[in-house]
This record gives structure tokens, sequence and C-alpha cells, in this order.
DNA sequence: ACTGGAAATGTTAGCGCTACCATTGCAACT
DNA sequence: AGTTGCAATGGTAGCGCTAACATTTCCAGT
């Protein structure tokens, strides 16, 4: 077997070659063809690290060689390779945002933030959409981390310790958003779910209503608005309430089936508390088509305060969450960590308001 | 180690050069301290090569050797550097999406369909908001082509020839969406506007109505529905009629405030048709708060049949448009770009329906 | 017994950029 | 004159990965 090789090997030797024949040059090299700073930095007469620093840090190069650099970046039309720097630098300019979904969802306002706020800075936001089960999120946060963001914005708390395990290791500054615990993978975002519904009960409770029901979505903060909401009532001496659950993303439609189905279960509810705007929104839609007036014979508070919340008829009693602020504390988290600022205090409680309108 | 630097310095001297002497080597290098591909390979007693191969195509690798490696994954929690990845196989399994806003926009569905069809196939989606104005968009596409996608999916088509000229050049597939022209940048799949105009035009005449008004967003392509709209109308022998315009992006209070505005001009009017559900759902609103009937006293079109549409009150007569189908057209045309088949008719007209419910 | 070839693995050389340090030239000081 | 300091620029060596080719092993086919 071995003998093949001798043999090779001495052919080698006839030859009075060394026994490593030194490799032919390669063949043409892949690469895409495209523009590198070489091209530029040989058309404009410096070295390539010139060019780099004119993009960069223009500040810190001669001005007449400056010009001479954006004269051939222009003529060439060159567009820095961004992988490559990231990978040089360690710095991939990308943010990971991961959201449950992002259809009608009340987290677009936060996302919006979010683009906004890192466009500024020169990041782009790389969208995850994870799912209400959680069941995607472990793989998603593999995908997310092997491209080596620099921050994670996360909505909603991490749950799985196999992902919280992961983010911890990687090392990338994570912000968790829209939901509290005093123990945040890193840094958070948010205001308590349980805390709205107690005081929603409250507030309904003082405007006198004593037969609340519920329609909420079955995710997990709709859940824990729910339970305060019900532990509340359940203290101020209101009797167990009826419950409709539908499945998020919620929509007009399971509303105006909430109050259908509720109504054809118990007709004795003088308000409806709803997970979400979209909810309150078909609640009052159904309570319209029959001609129940709100809120007059039924009141409905919605969760959110989406845009159309004020303008819909009658306007939409709800809970305020400045969902643009949280995208933005989410981005000045991560730019202080990226920039080695101080964060502060790494729990940010950004609170929520109750609207009065008239729908309750 | 040291000896053969020594060895160098002193042949250098005794070359009597004093040229430069081979540099020391360097101090301790960068990098992440993050688990790299060579630190599994050492750990399972591979090469490199291999577990970049078990990785990415394991069928290829003896199932005991793969074995090895995916435990030594397991213990190190190794998470592949994409960006090095990329960089290398010159493929970043980036896709960009392009579109003027996330907000409450009737593109999410495309964005959602266009997530989901590149999860599958292990990219990301990068997202850009270009705004309505389109002086973002230049800066956009150049921050954007720098990350080197492996495909970019616009929403409307392109209109800057600077930003034309910067997709062609990258050589990047590009897909742009929700508009029609014979000569797009590379793909499309979309439908046309003025034909939605013409179309809405002859179903409304057809129902009987004689004094329509339009309230309709101030950008491109819902000016394109309007003209249609108009010039129809007018070809069938109806008179000018009144318009209002709000700003893209369209929110309820605009249909609200464009229904008032119409009415305070204008009494006589028996449709109003407009350039988003949204709008008309704002028009259906300010209806029933001033209790003019819908239809009867007003019928209201819509554009986009959203989620929403068939379960407000009245259901909302609109033109149902398949976002879905547009997204996962434009997932496929790249795929199929990226593994180099034909794609066939590079643009596709996934047209439109007339969607008749109660309010027209 | 030997060859041909498929299967499995390895070696080498970058992908395009930036960190790190070095060098040069020149004005401003002792 | 010698030194210092600073501004501007350059050289080198990777970042962590994969393409391209090379090598080894082993077995079927003659």
């Amino acid at each position: 077997m071995s003998e093949i090789k001798e043999l090779a090997v001495t052919s080698a030797a006839v030859t009075s070659k060394p026994v490593r024949v030194k490799k032919p040059p390669r063949a043409a090299r892949r690469g895409t063809g495209d523009t590198t700073l070489s091209d530029v930095a040989k058309l404009a007469g410096v070295s390539a690290i010139t060019v780099s620093r004119a993009l960069k840090t223009p500040s810190v190069v001669a001005p007449e060689t400056l010009a001479r650099i954006q004269d051939a970046v222009s003529r060439t039309g060159y567009v820095p390779n961004l992988m490559a720097g990231g990978l040089a630098s360690n710095r991939s300019g990308l943010v990971a945002a991961l959201m449950p979904t992002i259809a009608g969802s009340v987290f677009l306002e936060t996302v919006q933030a979010l683009t906004d706020a890192f466009d500024d800075a020169g990041c782009q936001l790389i969208l995850g959409q994870s799912g209400y089960t959680g069941f995607r999120e472990d793989a998603l946060i593999n995908a997310i981390v092997g491209r080596r963001p620099d921050g994670i914005v996360l909505t909603g708390i991490m749950h799985s310790p196999e992902g919280r395990k992961r983010l911890l290791a990687s090392g990338i500054p994570v912000v968790e958003t829209w939901d509290l615990t005093p123990t945040p993978i890193d840094m958070l975002v948010g205001f308590s779910h349980e805390k709205v519904g107690r005081e929603v009960a409250d507030f309904l409770y003082s405007k006198g209503y004593r037969r609340p029901a519920i329609v909420s979505a079955d995710d997990y903060r709709a859940g824990l608005r729910r339970s305060g909401f019900e532990q509340r009532m359940h203290a101020l001496g209101v009797a167990p309430m009826p419950v409709h659950i539908v499945a998020a993303p919620t929509s007009l439609r399971d509303g105006r089936e909430g109050l259908a189905a509720l109504l054809a279960q118990a007709v004795d509810v003088d308000v409806v508390f709803c997970s979400s705007d979209v909810l309150a929104h078909g609640v009052v839609t159904e309570a319209l088509a029959r001609a129940i007036d709100v809120p007059r014979d039924l009141a409905v508070m919605g969760f959110g305060d989406l845009a159309f919340a004020s303008y819909i008829h009658p306007a939409l009693t709800t809970v305020h969450i400045d969902g643009r602020a949280i995208g933005r504390q989410a981005a000045q988290f991560i730019m202080d960590r990226i920039e080695g600022r101080d964060v502060g205090e790494r729990v940010r409680d950004i609170g929520f308001s109750i609207v009065p309108r008239l729908s309750a």
C-alpha cells in the first residue's frame, strides 16, 4: 500500500527535485471583482490604511489627500465591504431585534424608534421573528449571535435557560423590553404588566364597574395583566369574572368573537378589559353591530394606546405605553455599552398611564 | 521560537546590511476571545475545514467524525462567526428589505412572508426604512450594499437614478415590489396602481355612484391610483371630484379629518375612494360619529384589504392585494438567483381584486 | 495483483478590511 | 544643534472562515 507512495517519492527523487515540490501558483482566486479599498488606494496614490482612515476618521487625513481619495472613491463607485470591516474591527455595525411577530403589533413603534436611533449611529437592524410560542427563539438566537451583532434587543424577557446562557456567553449587550424582572440577562427597559392589571382594576372599580369580563390573548404578558386585574378585583370584593382567551397575535375579529362569546355565556357584564387595543376595538365594533351602546350599556377598556385608539368611535379608554421611549432607551443602552460608557441603572421602569376617554 | 528570530537578526548583521531587521513578534493579537472553528477542530482532533464541513454539509463527513465534532461544538458552545464565513464565501446570508415605513403599514404582510421564507433558507432580514420622501433612500442603499446582502427587496420602484446605478453596479439581485414598470432594475413583483384606480372607478360607477370624492395619501403609488380613478371617471362623464390629500403614512385620524374637510367644502358626495383601508376606516368612523349612514348616505371604498377590513362595521369594500404572495415571490426570485437557477419572467404582475362588502 | 475511483480529510492561500506599531517630516521648543 | 512633539502616512499581520486543490484510504472491478 505504502509502496505507491514510495514510488511517487522515488520518481520525484529521480528528477532530483526535493521531495515536496513547490506548489504551482494557484489558479485565479475567487473574490467578487468589486472595487476594494486597495483599488481605491492605488488610484489615489496612497496606502490602503489611509483610505480606510479617510472614510472612517477623515479628520486625521490631510485635506488634499482626502480630496484625492474622495475623488477616487466616487470614480470607482467604491462601497466598503462592511463584512470585512466588521471582521477586522470586531464591530459588526449590526443590531438585532427579536420580536414575537411584526404583524399588527404594538411593538412596531419600538422597532421604529430603534431603527431611527441606530440609523443615526450607522448601525442596521436585523429583524428576527420568534413567534409567540418561543419554539423558534433558540434557533434564532444562534443565527443572530453568529452575526456578532453589537447589541440585541429582545421583546419580552428571555425565558429559555438555553437562550439565556447563549446570550450571556456571547458577551453581546442585551436589552430586554416590554416587561419587568429583577433579574434581566443584562439590561432592561419596560414596565410591570401585573401593575397595569391592578391599576386598571382600581380605575374601573372607582368608576363604578362591578361586573367585569376579560378578553385576552394567550401570551405571557397579557396573562400577567389579566392575573393582576383578577386579583385586584377579587380583593375589592368582585365576584370571579368570565374570561375569553384568544390566540396571539390578536385581531379585530378576535375581539368581535370575544364579545359574542361572552354575551352568549354571561349577559351580566358591565365592562370588558381587553389585552390589546385591537381586541378592544373588536369588542366596540361588535357592540356597535349589536346596537349595544358603549359605554352606557357596556364599557370597554384596551391596552397599548395605539394610534387609532383615540380616533375610533367612541374614543377608546386604554393604557398608554410609550413604545418609542422604550426603543430609544434600548438604543441608548446599547450605544452606551458599545462606547464603553457607564449605563447606570440597568433596569428602567418606564411605567404606563391610564388614558380615560369615552369607552369606559 | 526565539532562535529563529535570533538567527534572522544575526544573518542580517553578517550580511552587514543596516536594513531593517525582522520585526519582533507582535504583541498579543486582538480578537474576541470567542471560541473559533479551530478551537473546535483541535478539541475534536480534526482540521478546521472538516469542522466547517461538518456544520455546512454534514453528509460529506464520516458519522463518527461528525459525532466527535458535534460533541466538541456543544462542549465549547461554539457559534460560527457568520461575518468571517460570509467574507470567505462571498455569501452573507443577509437579505435587505427597504420600505418607506414599518409603522402600520400595508407592507407588513410582505415583510412577514419575506422573513419566513428566508428564515427557512438560513438568511436573516435587514430592515431599512427609507421614509416616504426618498431622501434617505440613497444613504440607505450605500449602507445596505456595504453589507453585501445576497438580495435586496425594494418596496416600490426605485426612482433615484443614483440609487439605481449603485444597485445595478453592485450586481446584487434586486426585487422591486408593490408596483409595476416595464423597466425594473432587475426583477419585480407587483401590480398596476393605475389599473386599480380605473377598475375601482368602473366598479363604483356600475354600482350607480356618480359623485365620488377622494381621500388620498401623497405618496407616489397612491397618486397613481388616484389619477387612474379620476381619468376613468372623467371618461365615464363624471364631473371633476373633490380631493383631499394627506401626508403618508396615513392614519385613522387622517381619514376622519379627510371626511370632515370634504363635507365642509362639498356636501354633494355619494362615495369616497380612499388610498388605504386605514383612511377608509377613518372616513367610516367619522360618518358614524356624524350619524351619516354608510353606505346609504355615503359609500366608502378602501385599498389594501388589511386584516380588519372585513371586521369593521360596516364591512369595508376594498381592493385586495396579496401581500404575502408578493413577499413569497420576491423571496423565490432571490433564492433562485442565489442558487443560479433561471428565474423565468422577471416581471410578475400578481394583480388585485375588488372585494365588495357592505360599505360600498 | 493492480488499477481506478469514490469517500474522507487535509493544506494552502486568501476574502477585504483594520489594529497595532513604525516611520517620516517638520515646527516648536530647550 | 538637539530634542521633543505632533501630524500624516505606511507596513505588517491577522480577524475567522471557506474555495480550491491535494492527499490518503479503501474497496470494487478487472
